[in-house]
DNA sequence: TTAATATTGTACTAAATGGTACAATATTGA
DNA sequence: TCAATATTGTACCATTTAGTACAATATTAA
């Protein structure tokens, strides 16, 4: 259990990594560039990633996930009103800077991003969106109980409207700045649960 | 006008191109496999693309826009119920085979695979998306006269509404295959310009 | 036939790429 | 104090990259 100590520690340079990824495709993202926006050697990084830039990734999905869809659960569960806090998620969308409107649905961007040959990392992608996709269908069926969502429309159904919506949302940003557009569309989009 | 002849048409090979493009980021998508599928050599390239890639990549994006958004104005025009042509559009893609289901919108995959730095050609994927909105509003008003689209609703919006669902259900489709699934979610999105 | 000219194919270049090898270093526990 | 060991930083490598230079080629018009 000796030797030198470590000088970075794991969840913080994922964390800048993601910001990297963020601003351009896994392909245009050189591992120079990564490994200096997370602050280590390529000695300290081959060592902990073996799988390179693409175990990198992988691991800056998961990670992501424990930020946005294990946070997602728990602000649902603590507000006692999980369909108004999603509702809310995509409206504060609309009044976001224009240069965070720039960026994308990390999972979504991955679907696009990645070529053929990035299967495993396609397909956590995949994983992680039919995660959000449980969490909204989730968040349909407590509000149903609440009385706040139809309760003649099946919850999985809805819960797919709302992951396309998500998926759409994210890219039609990217499109129209506009808060007032973006506000009438994700409002508009709401009426399909009433 | 004298010289040795072209051994390829620039359609032709725009086209070709367009399929590398398709399959993987501008950025991961290389020359050498791009003149490969558009089997012409260096030589000519760089005479008929002097902006290199980037050029290539550029009236890619037109050629597509002159095979989809004019191609889609002619057959509203043509068939004489535009939003039926447009909800068939949208339907079909719950049926294609599932390889292709794994290709998304040319305009919004460029949203999301460019760079900062290919600013020109960013803006021009936008621009081609705009037009695709306007297309989508012209359908809706025609809808409207038809008795198809709910008169009371701002056709301009229901447009946003559409090509929000556009750009999302290019990435859905991506994530989950399935034609049913697919086919309620059109079916019940297309709901909101009742 | 031939001068003018547009296109082609190939050899080449400089820079960037992802990744490896390994000596130097900083710690722990005996 | 020192052996054992985990981490670090750097020099290096083979490959791939986008793009250039230019001689060879195939045509037209005089």
């Amino acid at each position: 259990m000796a030797g030198r100590p470590r000088i970075y520690n794991d969840e913080n340079i994922i964390d800048k990594a993601i910001e990297v990824f963020r601003g351009k495709c896994f392909d245009a993202a050189s591992t120079d560039e990564l490994l200096a926006a997370m602050g280590i050697g390529k000695g300290s990084f081959y060592l902990n990633f073996k799988g390179g830039k693409e175990e990198l990734y992988q691991r800056s999905l998961k990670r992501f996930a424990e930020n946005l869809n294990r946070k997602m659960e728990a602000e649902m569960e603590r507000s006692g009103d999980a369909m108004g806090y999603i509702k809310n998620l995509f409206l504060k969308m609309a009044n976001i800077p224009s240069a965070q409107k720039d960026r994308g649905c990390y999972y979504g961007d991955a679907l696009v991003q990645l070529s053929a040959k990035d299967k495993a990392n396609k397909e956590l992608a995949v994983y992680l969106l039919k995660d959000l996709h449980r969490i909204f269908t989730s968040a349909v069926k407590s509000g149903q109980e609440q009385g706040k969502v139809a309760k003649d429309k099946d919850p999985e159904t809805l819960g797919w409207y709302l992951i396309n919506f998500w998926n759409g949302i994210h890219i039609t940003k990217r499109m129209e700045k506009s808060p007032e557009i973006l506000k009438s569309i994700i409002e508009g989009n709401f009426k399909l649960l009433e």
